[in-house]
DNA sequence: CAGCACACGTGAGCC
DNA sequence: TGGCTCACGTGTGCT
């Protein structure tokens, strides 16, 4: 047969506007039925059987993620897609607030870069202060020599590094110490320039890290669901 | 054909396979024009309208699901349905990681529940040796005095505890002594009854739980993805 | 049979 | 043009 078995499938009218009913321009009702010139039917037909199919594909991709889903999420057995989307975006939110929840108290780095300093308050009051700089990025290798670097040229001297990694992200807290003979503006231009240089390395950081894998250079974070579109 | 340009609204003809284009058996071509016996059709015609309006409330709540999602998601703009459902499934499975991997050397509160007693190696070898009880479950404020009670009667002095809370699952590390004059075969029955004790503590904090909004028995884990169906 | 949920084939529109 | 996605109305089966 031409198309599909077609069980009721027949000529549908939902009511509405007006008119139109009548229309058909003759041509098109061929069929197989109809001899007319026999090729335009075939492809056709041909053609709305690919449609078909395609479409049938594309229903399986759907609903096999959907079985995904449903395996990964809170035991959702015998629930409609609705519910189990429903149930996917809870369990997203209730993971996203437990690890927010988890990060309280600690340095865990976030998804979001991160570059700090701050010349330290109980900084003593001689010729040396400490500054405390945060920065977070993806991690690299060869990232903690090159910060190492960047605060030699700056002539820091690093007394303690806190640096914590979780799923290719890291973040590093340092606490430094400036020997240079400091008045105020010192060293709020020392802060600053502290500051650049950081985030330099992050740019740098950001500009290379499309070589590897994971490269995201805006990242949802785990915490926020901001979603940026334009 | 028919199907003149009309949005979506309009007079909707599906072409047919062979038949039923003509057919019509005359009852069922009615439409609201017809007279006849009236009722049948416009009752027919009433349930198919129903119906298609009842699906598209579906398609509605589906999609605004969907989008829902599209929202939490790494930004996901144009990405077709399976693309988005990939990709949360993805940012789930991350965020499952994270969680896993955050908890590595922290004592978290997992999702399901943990009952566990242990003698302790380094026990002195005296009338007096220390156990390590685990006990992890929903939390509920009176918890801990229930636990500390429990323990009185078995006569476990607590020594430390080391108690973390996250999402209303809390996690009990509890260091206790035992001063009774105790052989092996004593510690052991000693060991299995603190467990006992602790598991009745886990049944009625599970039989009272349901009176707190986030009840749930059977939880999945953050870190397992395991789904028990039947 | 009403109500619901699903799969299907199809028309429209977008690269 | 053909391939693709989406929304739609409908057939079907389950409760």
């Amino acid at each position: 047969m031409g198309t599909v078995p077609v069980g009721v499938g027949g000529v549908r009218v939902t009511e509405s506007s007006s008119a139109s009913l009548v229309v058909d321009d003759g041509e098109r009702v061929g069929k197989k039925g109809g001899v007319g010139r026999g090729a335009p039917e075939a492809k056709t037909a041909m053609a709305l059987k690919n449609h078909s199919e395609a479409e049938r594909r594309r229903r399986e991709r759907i609903n096999s993620h959907l079985a995904t889903l449903r395996t990964m999420v809170p035991c959702s057995d015998k629930m409609d897609k609705a519910a189990i989307l429903a149930q996917v975006i809870n369990h997203v939110k209730e993971l996203k607030s437990k690890a927010v929840e988890i990060s309280k108290g600690y340095n865990i780095p976030s998804d979001t870069d991160e570059v700090r300093v701050e010349a330290e308050a109980n900084a003593v009051n001689s010729g040396s202060f400490y500054i405390r700089a945060t920065l977070c990025c993806e991690d690299r290798p060869e990232l903690f020599a090159e910060l190492r670097q960047t605060l030699d040229t700056l002539q820091l001297k690093l007394i303690r590094a806190e640096i914590s990694t979780l799923s290719g992200r890291v973040k590093n807290i340092l606490i430094m110490r400036c020997d240079d003979n400091a008045n105020d503006i010192d060293r709020h231009i020392y802060t600053a320039s502290v500051h650049q240089a950081l985030k330099s390395v992050l740019d740098r950081v950001n500009s290379t890290v499309d070589f590897y894998p994971r490269a995201k250079r805006r990242r949802i974070s785990m915490f926020e669901s901001s979603c940026s579109s334009s």
